[in-house]
DNA sequence: TAGATTGTTAATCGATTAACAATC
DNA sequence: TAGATTGTTAATCGATTAACAATC
């Protein structure tokens, strides 16, 4: 995979702007597709396009990984391949365990993306008894009670957290503890580490209600029109629905 | 719940920073976890700290929906609750639909934290016969064939898609096609969608490879200190493991 | 050489933050 | 009145984008 090219990347790797980082892995994906669709060379207008994002922002981005296109030409898809799975770390091997194997953790487990890019489930471990030892994604469960070895047998540095939200921080605290110092959180709670370690937060209830708002929005769009129009909007929204003041019941997380 | 007070809000609404937006949730778990508590009034330092966020930027946040505080005491935590939800919308109720009921799908519509906010899972739909029939949640699954009857009949306008990345343009373009105008999609896919639409993407392989760049960093940052001080990091980490140049079998989402 | 496309500049936009006057 | 805390201002920072000179 990797090509005959071979600049010494003279240690940039500090810099990088965060929204660069977070779209890398984007353009990862669209330049695998191309990979494997043997197309040797792709443009920042048409990988941009695939990426989802405009192809000014792209070049810019590539631009912070250093000159790795060709004007008049494009970019070698097999080359960027390697040079972003490199900035990104996916050229090693990421030990990851995942705490609190309920149908989250399950799916988590058994979801083919991790393992694609470097990402080895080490361990599920589960703080349920009648848990431990059970196969899950043709992995045994182990007990919460030996967190910390296997961190440390198993050199993890990545911990995925996808208990209730009340058990997160704790969880949390012996991960950091044990060694681990990025950590994925799916549990519903902020939650506190020291410095030096990344937490990164996952939170599908929280998405809903952004795309909720936006929704609202339209709905009041279509009402108001509709209002000065005077007429009917072809399709009835949420909006139109139910009295203004009713509030559901708000659970907390 | 809710209180008293009545301002009538003077169709603002508009204009709210799509930063402020995504933060709304995490102010309005914060408050409800203090109305549990009964808490009647937080101050901004209180709430942003529960929040995990800084007092400056939540009082400006706060300053985009309205003057909700009380110079000297703080915010109506009740009070807050309220205008929080109705801002998003949540105040309504919003039927959604799960496409795609593998572990992700079936994990989703177990999730309590949707049904908790004003979601309810209106429907469960898959493209697997051997799937349909069968109850995912206290829900039986209905198959694909009939999603447009489904989005219809339950007046849904928010699609959650959890199918492989093959199959989720299709099944978007279905879900818009049926009049579903927001779309949160867990595909490992880029959807194209007509203006008007709203998509949001969770992605946990770029969740992770995002901390993967963060941790290759500090990995580096360790060597390069404990070269230039003489010492040995006191705990290994992942960049002192393997040869620089191989590269994982990077797999397409 | 002519056409294509990168890499970079500079302008613009939006988000963050500290500081503090307003005011409870 | 004195103390506390909001709401807002203004400075700063970072991200986006169009435009285009450089160059393959």
């Amino acid at each position: 995979m990797a090509t005959g090219r071979n600049h010494r990347p003279a240690t940039r790797s500090r810099g990088i702007p965060e929204a660069t980082v977070a779209r890398l892995p984007l353009y990862l994906r669209a330049l695998t597709a191309l990979s494997e669709r043997s197309v040797p060379t792709v443009s920042s207008e048409e990988l941009a396009s695939a990426a989802g994002v405009n192809s000014a922002k792209l070049r810019k981005d590539f631009s912070y990984l250093g000159s790795y296109g060709t004007r008049g030409v494009g970019y070698d898809v097999e080359y960027l391949v390697y040079q972003i799975s490199r900035e990104l770390g996916l050229t090693q091997d990421w030990p990851v365990v995942i705490v609190g194997i309920g149908n989250l953790g399950a799916a988590l487990a058994n979801y083919g993306g991790f393992a694609s890019r470097g990402f080895r489930v080490a361990a599920l471990i589960d703080a349920d008894p009648s848990m431990t030892g059970r196969q899950v994604a043709g992995i045994a469960v182990q007990h919460v009670d030996d967190l910390e070895s296997i961190i440390a047998a198993n050199d993890v540095s990545i911990g995925v957290i996808t208990t209730p939200g009340g058990a997160a921080q704790q969880v949390c605290d012996r991960l950091v503890a044990a060694g681990v110092s990025s950590i994925l959180n799916f549990a519903p709670t902020v939650l506190s580490v020291p410095e030096g370690v990344d937490v990164r937060k996952v939170d599908l209830s929280i998405e809903l209600q952004i795309l909720a708002f936006h929704e609202q929005r339209k709905a009041a769009e279509d009402l108001s029109r509709s209002v000065s129009d005077g007429v009917r909007v072809s399709r009835a929204r949420r909006g139109d629905q139910g009295p203004e003041g009713e509030i559901p019941a708000v659970m907390p997380a």
